[in-house]
DNA sequence: TTATACAAACAGACGTGAATGTATATTTTC
DNA sequence: GAAAATATACATTCACGTCTGTTTGTATAA
């Protein structure tokens, strides 16, 4: 069988992303083959190549399907923090939390990109792609919390981009660690999660400048 | 050269450990061949295969060599909570952090386990043995803030086991998002955020049983 | 409208390089 | 001299990229 029509051949395309998705997760990425992907979406490596260039497009268009329209939602506060940034900033962390724990998609690129990074210079563009994303969600947060300092919503003292880096180690880690194990009830305990850091921040110590 | 003496040999034995930490950092796990390893120490893969197995025992070795110490820490800890568990609690991730910040081995090796995971199924007792680590832990922690709770140094609604796995995330976020980026003063901020994440804990909400 | 030309969408084969593990050669210490 | 501690050589595997073949949708023109 052969040339397909084009949504015939927009559907293995998928096929292709889906399978890659499963192997990934299972196998981890450096360990997938191409021919494993093939395989696993009932084709082989000649669709891979036609549709892609190589395991790292792969990875990227697997990625791609999921994390984009996250940080969409970090991007529209961040643009306009609004009268309470803080009460966003809460809905946000506790919605993202809670798409983690309900999409299976969500969870299975999240866990790919968490622990499974590894393999050849292909992937060094991506790898400086995720820095730069990571920076720019930061970024993001800095301004956040910088406007809700401002606002009166957070002590004076406090520092928003080593804020910024908290909350985001705090999600993040939330998430990597709920990805890996499943063994609390992520949806359930969300909001208390976030109030909570959210409670630390607004009763946040002021920072000493002794050591030890 | 062949035939070494004892301590030459065990020098050598070393000299593969660094060689595969530097690789294993600069290229990922997956990615570093042996013979990458045995030319970095000075070697052949000849004396590589002599002290190891394949690689998976070299990544075990190279991570023993730093992870075990850490760990002790938290177990002391555990089994004896004392009269002031939060405090020492406190005083141990602050440890923790710093140790991160100043220790270039450190670093490696987490830099290493963070991210670059993968490779074959010689690496699935080391991702299982790993998995029980981070359950150890939680375990210990779980242990430490119930203790705190019936103390009387945090709420009684906070529960031990969700606690647990936020200060876990938390405390390996930061360390994680640090590794990766080193971009704000870990050392200097440290105690900041521990205690500011242990002030939430302290005026921790009641947990809603209430969607949204 | 239909014949034809072309290109899309794959399948399959092939060559290549590279990494792994093993087997053997070589010294040197004990 | 026996075995430890390496180097070297070798065989095998295996994934990758490329190339070619095949079939069919589709545009174009007569």
């Amino acid at each position: 069988m052969v040339r397909r029509t084009k949504e015939e051949a927009e559907a293995t395309r998928v096929q292709l992303l889906d399978a890659a998705e499963r192997c990934f997760r299972e196998k981890g990425v450096a360990s997938t083959t191409l021919d494993d992907i093939a395989k696993a979406a009932g084709h082989t490596r000649g669709a891979v190549y036609w549709h892609f260039e190589n395991k790292a497009d792969i990875f990227e268009a697997v990625c791609e399907r999921v994390v984009t329209p996250m940080q969409a939602m970090l991007g529209d506060l961040a643009a306009d923090p609004g009268s309470d940034p803080l009460g966003y900033l809460r809905k946000d962390a506790i919605h993202v939390l809670r798409m983690l724990s309900e999409c299976e998609r969500v969870q299975s690129v999240f866990e790919i990109k968490f622990c499974k990074l590894d393999g050849g210079p292909d992937f060094d563009r991506l790898r400086r792609a995720e820095l730069e994303t990571h920076g720019r969600c930061l970024s993001m947060l800095e301004v956040i919390f910088d406007a809700a300092v401002r606002r009166g919503q957070l002590p004076a003292h406090v520092d928003p981009k080593v804020t910024a880096e908290a909350m985001h180690a705090f999600i993040g880690g939330l998430m990597r660690s709920w990805v890996e194990r499943h063994d609390f009830d992520l949806r359930a305990h969300a909001p208390w999660l976030v109030d909570t850091f959210l409670t630390g921040l607004r009763n946040a110590p002021v920072p000493e400048t002794s050591a030890d």
